[in-house]
DNA sequence: CAATTTACCTGGGTGC
DNA sequence: TGCACCCAGGTAAATT
C-alpha cells in the first residue's frame, strides 16, 4: 500500500498515542523482515520515552530517549526548572527506525488484543500497542542510535532526494537533477534519489495530470513541463493525505487507516476511457513495473 | 558512473 | 478443488 500519503497519515494516526509516553515493553515474533530486526531491540528501546514520530519519505522515525525526570505540565516546567531536568531537547538515544515495504501496515491496539498472523512487531508505551503487520516482510525494523550520528546519516536515508511537501522540492531542481539522465521520467520519479515518496500509483497519476508521456527520458523534460509537474505531484500526495486524514479518527478502532485511495486517472484503468477526452488508457511495463497513461493527453 | 536486473516474501486472482 | 502461473503500492544490492 503505502506511498508517501499512506506513510504520512499513518506518522499522524500513531503520534498521538506515542509522543510523551515510555517504551514498557517491545515484543519481536519475526525477526525475518526486510533485514534482521536488531537482537536486543527490546533492551534498547526499555524505559525510554518516544518523543516524537517523524517521517523522512516512506520511513517513520520514532525519536525516543530517556523520560523526563518530573511530569509536570510542560508550559509550567519551561518557566521554572528549564536546565534542571534533561527536558524534550536532551541528546537523544537514538531512533526507531520503521519501514511499510509493500505491505505493512501499523495500527494501534490495547493491551489483551491477541497477535494475528503477520503481526510480526509490538511496542507497548503507556496504554497503547504500536503492532506492525506485514505479510510480505520488505518491511523494516531498525534502530539508530545517536552515537552513530543524526539519523539523515544513516545509510538508508543518507541518499534520499527531497521531500515533495516542501518547499525545497522546485521545478528548477527536478530539472537541474535530471540534465543528461536517459531514464524515463516515470522511473526517475520513482527512483527517489530526487525527490521521495512518489511511488507506482502516484508516478502514474502525477504524470497524467501534468500531461507528459512517461516514457520520455528526465533529461529530455523541458523547464516548463517540470513546472507543470512539481504542482501536480505536490496536489496529488496532499489530495491523497487529506483523504486519508479524513478517516483518522478510525485510527484506532479499525486500525486500517491508510487503506484509502483517490478515484485514480490513470492508475489500473488499462482499457478503460480517459476520463477527459475518452481514449482507453494504455498499460506499460518500466522497469518491470506497471505503468498506466492516456496516449491522447499525454505526449 | 548510470541503467538494468535480481532479490527479498506472501497472497489473491485467473485459467486450465 | 487443485495447481501452475502472473501480478502486486518498495527499494537495496548485484550486475551490466
Amino acid at each position: 500500500m503505502p506511498e508517501l500519503p499512506e506513510v504520512e497519515v499513518t506518522r499522524r494516526g500513531i503520534a498521538p498515542h506515542l509522543e510523551g509516553r515510555t517504551i514498557a515493553n517491545t515484543v519481536v515474533r519475526h525477526h525475518g523482515m526486510r533485514w534482521p530486526v536488531p537482537a536486543g531491540l527490546a533492551r534498547t528501546l526499555q524505559g525510554l520515552t518516544v518523543r516524537s514520530v517523524g517521517r523522512r519519505g516512506k520511513y517513520l522515525l520514532l525519536e525516543c530517549g530517556a523520560p523526563v525526570a518530573a511530569s509536570k505540565p510542560k508550559a509550567a516546567k519551561a518557566q521554572t526548572a528549564q536546565a534542571a531536568e534533561p527536558g524534550p531537547d536532551a541528546a537523544p538515544a537514538g531512533w526507531l527506525i520503521l519501514h511499510l515495504g509493500m505491505t505493512g501496515s501499523l495500527t494501534i491496539v490495547g493491551p489483551d488484543v491477541a497477535p494475528g498472523k503477520h503481526e510480526h512487531f509490538d511496542l507497548t508505551a503507556g496504554p497503547a500497542t504500536l503492532r506492525l503487520n506485514d505479510p510480505r516482510r520488505f518491511g523494516a525494523v531498525l534502530w539508530h542510535a545517536a552515537s552513530e550520528g543524526p539519523p539523515e546519516q544513516h545509510p538508508l536515508l543518507a541518499g534520499l532526494g527531497v521531500e515533495p511537501l516542501t518547499p525545497a522540492f522546485t521545478a528548477e531542481l527536478l530539472f537541474k537533477a535530471t540534465r543528461g539522465r536517459k531514464v524515463s521520467i516515470k522511473q526517475a520519479l520513482l527512483a527517489g534519489d530526487v525527490v521521495v515518496g512518489v511511488g507506482n500509483i502516484y508516478a502514474s497519476e502525477s504524470l497524467f495530470r501534468a500531461r507528459i508521456r512517461p516514457t520520455t527520458a528526465a533529461g529530455r523534460v523541458s523547464l516548463a513541463r517540470y513546472q507543470q509537474l512539481v504542482p501536480q505531484i505536490r496536489a496529488v500526495l496532499a489530495e491523497a493525505i487529506d483523504k486519508g486524514g479524513s478517516t483518522l479518527r478510525d485510527f484506532h478502532a479499525n486500525g486500517q487507516a491508510g487503506y484509502f485511495q483517490l478515484d485514480y486517472f490513470a492508475y489500473d484503468r488499462e482499457g478503460e476511457p480517459c476520463k477527459v477526452c475518452r481514449t482507453l488508457i494504455r498499460r506499460i511495463v518500466q522497469g518491470q513495473r506497471s505503468t498506466f497513461y492516456c496516449p491522447a493527453c499525454q505526449r
